[in-house]
DNA sequence: ACGTCTACCGTTTTT
DNA sequence: CGGTAGACGT
């Protein structure tokens, strides 16, 4: 069995999953093999029995990685690895939390809530602390408010530095801090801080599972941030292996706390360290290695590794410098049209952006070339509307308490229940420490709600009251269909005739089928209600495409990081959108754009395509872009130049004739080309064109003369 | 309670 | 330019 699980692994893995008790920390280049040499180890300490099944814990960033590692090492391991403690390391702490929940200081009932719903307590906070939007940003205070729970601190414990302006956030947070408890809350930041106070408070429990957990692996420990890693030296006790894996080459995510340094402080933490660096490549071709190579050695303060391949040459990393981001979007068209037609599949293409708002030309080209695309991030299911308050009537099912539910639902579908009900209900609540929904029993009681309110208010509370048996089934899929038929969710988006409304009522079926099709992980211990909640805010719904789903994939440069496609079009390599100019000026900005150029060129496995616009549409205005410095980055030996830049001459319009510098025409000998340059005006006006076909190269033509057709 | 108008803003994002 | 959130009017 062992020597078997050593089969197809190179000698630089085999040295990692075979290492000795003992600290290890792996060094894994993209495209080296780190998931393999994780599930390896997996299976070679149970094979070995070097550990019991339940006495290691895995932990990954998202739950695609954690579920990618539980498949992948079922099919090494020759037993049913359901039981083993693989998660983020979210859902490890909510799961803990759930255990311990109270020695943690928290209700059995807590829920978790995402940043959306984190945004509204936020600005309930605000009004109750009569602090005016426009100076004090909801956005900014929540961003506040977790980079301190990321480090570890209450609001008690931080330092307002005799700055007003902390001084008022430290306000905030402290009102947050009290509304979350009163409504049971906690927030994402919150689920790795509880835990951690947990294992500070009560030592016994720490201790139970530091003696459990004799082997504590970490993927990604490059995306890990303060309170991850105070979580990994609390949890390893004396008896316990850790096994981070990571690529400081790698780290874009030090914008949102992770901090790449938990590489070398790992090694300076613990003595007996194993440093093992994976540097061969199974994905890419040598051109593209090592332009991406030289890119990223222009980084100082890297821990070193160089990527290499036993792979061959390849083809040249194409470069087009094109006009405008249409005739970018245009040239990898005409791209993904050329390799469709030799048999490379939709689904083996990518395009890369480093901002979202690049998609949108993209789409109308592709729409209009009827080439299927799938974009990957923006809204996603689980932060859909009509989910939200699907989900928020389970939610307020499962506890009446829960006021962020509460608030969702009260008058959604619009039962006359308005502003000024409503902020009364939160008067009554703050005053006498009440949810939302004693409030509202205290308030009917007391007939103190104007007789229109009061009757709405009753008829509300007497449909959850009349709903709740439901939540008691264990079905989950046909208690959600009872409640959105009772609670009129389903009448009301149905009434929406339009396309919008359609597709509400589409998605809340699908709602309906996510819950039939859910099964909680054999390890859970939750009711499966709870369960399923929890999931629905621990998971972004965000699946990969669906095997055999023929569309080509577009997604930002964040987004693809462990990802990789045959083709890679990597586009709008412009300074000031990539690398950002809002990075630009940040101590690591800069060196961080340059990593996730690094992790864009990488994702390429055959073939690399770099593009640039010299202009591009921009908050509605059109500007003037150089390329970007990654590019000068790149030896020139593994480009080919598509198209020549040209010296950017403004956009003209030739009036006269009607045509743009970029436009795409079609000549009748020649076939298709792109305006390049123009001059002279009236009949001598004349057009430099470039041709697709690259043995009809560019030529200057005579508008008046040649009859050429815009397109 | 809902539609329309206006002001504002504009990286990356998982949990 | 295009989306969104809030104000304002019906």
């Amino acid at each position: 069995m062992s020597s078997q699980l050593l089969e197809r692994l190179n000698s630089v893995q085999v040295a990692a999953v075979t290492a000795p008790p003992g600290h290890l920390l792996i060094l894994a280049g993209a495209g080296s093999g780190k998931t393999r040499v994780l599930t390896h180890r997996i299976a070679w300490l149970l094979a070995n029995d070097l550990a019991k099944a339940n006495s290691i814990l895995a932990v990954t960033f998202t739950n695609k990685a954690a579920h990618e590692m539980r498949h992948r090492l079922q099919q090494v391991a020759p037993y049913d690895v359901r039981h083993l403690w693989i998660g983020t390391f979210h859902s490890i702490a909510h799961r803990l939390l759930r255990i311990h929940w109270q020695a943690a200081g928290l209700l059995e009932t807590f829920q978790i809530i995402d940043s959306d719903d984190q945004y509204r307590l936020v600005r309930r906070v605000l009004v109750q602390l009569n602090l005016d939007e426009k100076h004090w940003p909801p956005r900014q205070a929540q961003w506040f408010i977790n980079a301190q729970k990321e480090v570890g601190l209450r609001a008690a414990e931080v330092e307002d530095e005799h700055d007003a302006f902390r001084r008022t956030q430290i306000r905030i947070y402290s009102a947050y801090e009290a509304l979350c408890a009163s409504t049971s809350s906690v927030d994402f930041a919150e689920l790795l801080l509880r835990v951690h106070e947990l294992w500070r408070n009560s030592p016994e429990i720490l201790a139970h599972y530091q003696t459990r957990f004799t082997h504590l692996l970490v993927d990604e420990f490059q995306d890990t941030n303060a309170i991850q890693y105070a979580w990994i030296r609390q949890l390893a006790g004396v008896n316990t292996d850790v096994m981070v894996v990571g690529d400081d080459d790698q780290a874009i995510y030090g914008w949102r706390g992770a901090l790449a340094e938990n590489l070398a402080q790992f090694l300076k933490d613990y003595s007996n360290v194993t440093t093992i660096c994976l540097e061969q490549n199974y994905r890419s071709t040598q051109t593209i290695l090592h332009a991406a190579n030289a890119v990223i050695a222009k980084n100082s303060d890297r821990l070193g590794k160089e990527l290499w391949t036993e792979e061959e040459e390849g083809e040249a990393i194409s470069l087009y410098a094109a006009f405008d981001e249409h005739d970018e979007a245009r040239f990898i068209r005409g791209c993904i049209q050329k390799a469709s037609s030799q048999g490379v599949a939709y689904s083996a293409m990518a395009i890369l952006y480093r901002s979202n708002a690049q998609s949108r030309v993209l789409e109308e080209i592709l729409l209009e070339a009827n080439i299927q695309y799938r974009i990957y991030g923006g809204l996603r299911f689980f932060d859909r509307a009509e989910i939200r308050d699907a989900l928020a009537y389970l939610r307020l099912l499962y506890n009446v308490n829960d006021d962020t539910a509460f608030e969702r639902i009260v008058n959604q579908p619009p039962r006359g229940i308005g502003d000024k009900t409503l902020q009364q209900l939160r008067d009554v609540a703050r005053d006498n420490a009440l949810s939302l929904w004693q409030a509202a029993r205290k308030l009917l009681e007391e007939r103190a709600l104007a007789s229109r309110a009061s009757t709405a208010i009753n008829h509300f509370i007497e449909l959850i009251v009349a709903l709740q048996p439901i939540v008691q089934q264990t079905q989950i899929d046909s208690m959600l269909e009872q409640i959105l038929q009772r609670c009129e969710l389903y009448s009301f988006y149905k009434k929406d005739r339009t396309e919008k409304g359609l597709a509400k009522v589409e998605n809340l079926d699908e709602l309906v089928n996510v819950a039939k099709e859910f099964n909680p992980d054999a390890n859970t211990d939750l009711p499966p209600l709870a369960a399923f909640l929890a999931q629905a805010v621990l998971d972004s719904g965000e699946k990969e495409a669906a095997i055999g789903e023929e569309a080509v994939q577009l997604m930002t440069l964040h987004s693809a990081k462990g990802l990789e496609f045959p083709v890679v079009f990597m586009c709008g390599l412009e300074e000031g959108l990539f690398p950002h100019y809002l990075s630009v000026n940040e101590g690591d900005g800069l060196a961080e754009e340059r990593r996730l150029c690094y992790v864009g060129m990488t994702r390429a496995m055959k073939k690399l395509y770099l593009s640039y616009a010299q202009s591009r549409q921009l908050h509605g205005r059109s500007e003037r872009k150089q390329a970007s410095r990654f590019l000068s980055e790149i030896p020139k030996q593994y480009l080919k130049k598509e198209r020549l830049s040209s010296t950017f001459t403004p956009r003209i319009n030739t009036s006269e004739y009607g045509f743009h510098l970029g436009d795409r025409v079609r000549h009748p000998l020649f076939g298709e080309g792109t305006i390049l340059a123009f001059e002279g005006s009236g009949d001598h006006a004349r057009v430099q064109v470039q041709f697709v076909d690259f043995e009809k190269g560019t030529k200057w033509l005579v508008c008046s003369f040649a009859k050429l057709q815009t397109l």
